[in-house]
RNA sequence: GGGCGUGUGGCCUAGCGGAGAGGGCAGGAGGUUCCUAACCUCCUGAUCGCGGGUUCGAAUCCCGUCACGCCCGCCA
């Protein structure tokens, strides 16, 4: 509804604007501050007083004289305040935001009839993801639910660099050694906690063998690379069989949060099928390719990039860029739009990508790239090859661990009678640990570092999941306890008068509903999805105050107004639940 | 050295040209015969890193500066 209110706010202001002569280019549309009693303000009085030599208080009473309110629906009044003009929401704005708010797909937007394929993670297959790059899946999982709540049709990729001279070192030491030169057990029974240590081993033997001995193994090596180059069939099974295997592991970890991938690509289709030995003539035929210390290198300086991007080594073979940008240009062909997540430290590299599939003629404002900082260690980065960091995994096991006990301390004083068993207590902890972990990564700016400390992430208090995904219980609880089948997705009648709805409280609960789509536009459009985490939080803070002091199912409230309560926590169970799995973290039906 | 990013009360964080800079944690004081207190109310606490500038108006834009992070491989 807050869109067609502004929709409407940005008509009206146009046409007062020039039938006053002035322009229309700056109609000065803002959020007013909380305690303003508007849904939406102009500061445009400002700018035209020069113009109109007046002060700015006067402009603004003008530009409301000329704005008929009659002819609006859902603006019920034009106010000024000193510079200000307010916007005042009309009774059929809070109506049929209460009616649109009892659809259980509340806040989303009609499909747009465009493509969208989200890359993220696409963690090389080398070991467990660690927490390090946990802000990946979790970030790109959650752009890629935004854009499909905003009505894209997203696809969801994870790339796997199966290519790479890491896979080649991998798929050596995964032949080469035996269990018994390993020095640990795996950490876990999963293949990649059993398969990294190979890993391990080989690159600790490749810095602390004798010279011969690894001049040998990086041979071998080479070997790989150049028949994985070559297109051999039995390099490719002898590279795949370490790769699916580890694969297979980190994706039943991913599973948890859980991120689930509609297609793997691999990195190494592309040089089966030619398309990289295509890009690379295209590429030597641009004016900006040159051959240099026995390279293919392409110029960048026209971008503001002074490193050259090398795409063919000295020996013949392609780099991750150049399969990268055959890649690019495969989703270029099946998809409208492309967006990757990615960490900070691909930046170079993004912006390298992004300069030369322009050179090769593509449209790259198809291409949308989302950088995020890294998870450190306070004391340092996390690494899989020096097996330094928190595995994801551990962090969850704990997340669900504490949530356990948070859960069964909360058993014995609980008002509610509603007899949790086993499976509620462990539904709950699962719910609430992984919602927060989730939440405390995805509500934060991706550009801002993080630096990881078990307290900060696995807090349940104010402001993390549990505190909004309370509210979802709540709104729960009050609908099972008024007879309704939660589960079964049972909801009020939305036949109600919001009229009925007068308190402050509800009406501000009401404003904050009718804004979740314009959020989620914003959202999407922005591909920031802590935007919704802030809007989850504020929601929270407003139903709490409603919680408080609109009792639904009191013994003194009349019918009519228990009725349009009970709609009003439809909507909001709607909202706040549909906000919540944007996010990839559950909504409890209790807690 | 160069490029990019970040710097908001003790700690974490929102806001990124407009209405006393919002929240949370920690600290202090309260609240449960009433739909779940993982909640709510009140208090204490900030020259928005620092210095200039643009503007009627700057946390927000520009310049400089400092601190931290990332990058500057024929690795990915």
């Amino acid at each position: 509804m807050f869109l067609s209110l502004r929709a409407e706010v940005e008509d009206a202001l146009e046409g007062a604007l020039s039938s006053l002569a002035f322009p229309t280019d700056d109609l000065g549309i803002e959020q007013p501050p909380e305690d303003v009693e508007s849904v939406l303000a102009s500061s445009a009085a400002f700018r035209l007083a020069d113009e109109a030599g007046a002060p700015p208080p006067q402009v603004a009473s003008r530009i409301a004289a000329e704005i008929d309110v009659d002819e609006l629906t859902y603006v019920g009044a034009v106010r000024t305040q000193g510079p200000y003009l307010n916007f005042l929401p009309s009774e059929a704005y809070f109506s049929e935001t209460l009616a649109a708010g009892t659809d259980e797909a509340y806040g989303s937007i009609d499909g747009r009839n465009e493509s969208v394929v989200v890359e993220h993670t696409s963690a090389n297959p080398t070991g467990p993801v660690h927490v390090g790059r946990a802000r990946n899946p979790i970030i790109g999982d959650a752009v890629a639910n935004l854009l499909a709540f905003a009505g894209y049709d997203v696809d969801r990729h994870y790339y796997v660099n199966d290519a790479g001279r890491q896979m080649a070192v991998f798929t050596w030491a995964y032949e080469t050694f035996d269990e018994a030169d390993l020095e640990d057990d795996p950490e876990r029974d999963r293949t990649e906690y059993d398969l990294v240590r190979y890993y391990r081993k080989g690159n600790a033997y490749l810095e602390t063998a004798d010279e011969s001995a690894v001049a040998e193994a990086e041979a071998e090596i080479d070997a790989i690379m150049q028949g994985l180059e070559e297109g051999d069939e039995q390099t490719y099974e002898r590279v795949s069989e370490v790769v699916d295997q580890v694969l297979s592991g980190m994706k039943t970890c991913l599973e948890r949060l859980p991120a689930e991938f509609d297609e793997f690509v691999k990195e190494t289709r592309f040089m089966r099928d030619g398309s990289t030995d295509d890009v690379v003539d295209r590429l030597e035929d641009l004016d900006e390719a040159v051959y240099e210390e026995e390279a293919w290198q392409l110029e960048l300086e026209e971008f503001g990039i002074e490193k050259n991007l090398v795409f063919l080594r000295s020996d013949g073979t392609s780099l991750y860029p150049t399969r990268d940008l055959a890649h690019h240009e495969w989703k270029f062909d099946n998809y409208d739009r492309a967006v990757t997540v990615l960490g900070e430290d691909h930046k170079l590299q993004a912006r390298q990508l992004r300069a030369t599939l322009d050179l090769l003629g593509n449209d790259t404002e198809q291409l949308r790239q989302v950088l995020y900082s890294y998870v450190n260690l306070p004391e340092g980065k996390m690494s899989t090859r020096r097996g330094t960091g928190v595995d994801l995994d551990d962090l969850l096991d704990e997340a669900i661990d504490r949530a356990r006990e948070e859960v069964e301390e909360r058993l014995d004083d609980r008002i509610r009678d509603d007899d949790l068993d086993e499976d509620d207590i462990e539904r709950i902890a699962h719910q609430v640990g992984i919602g927060a972990v989730r939440y405390d990564i995805v509500s934060k700016q991706p550009t801002k570092a993080i630096t990881f400390e078990w307290e900060q992430a696995l807090d349940f208090e104010a402001q993390s999941a549990p505190y909004v995904q309370y509210v979802h219980a709540r709104c729960c609880g009050i609908l099972e306890e008024a007879g309704f089948d939660v589960e079964a997705g049972e909801c009020p009648d939305v036949d109600v008068d919001a009229e009925r709805l007068e308190a402050p409280e509800e009406r501000a609960l009401l404003e904050t509903i009718a804004r979740l789509p314009a959020v989620v536009d914003e959202a999407a459009g922005d591909l920031e999805p802590h935007q919704i985490a802030t809007y989850t939080r504020e929601f929270a803070d407003r139903f709490n105050a409603f919680y408080r002091e609109c009792p639904v199912l009191a013994d003194g409230v009349e019918p009519d107004r228990r009725q349009a309560r009970l709609a009003l926590v439809a909507a909001s169970k709607h909202t706040v639940a549909n906000a919540l799995s944007i996010l990839g973290v559950a909504p409890p039906r209790s807690m």
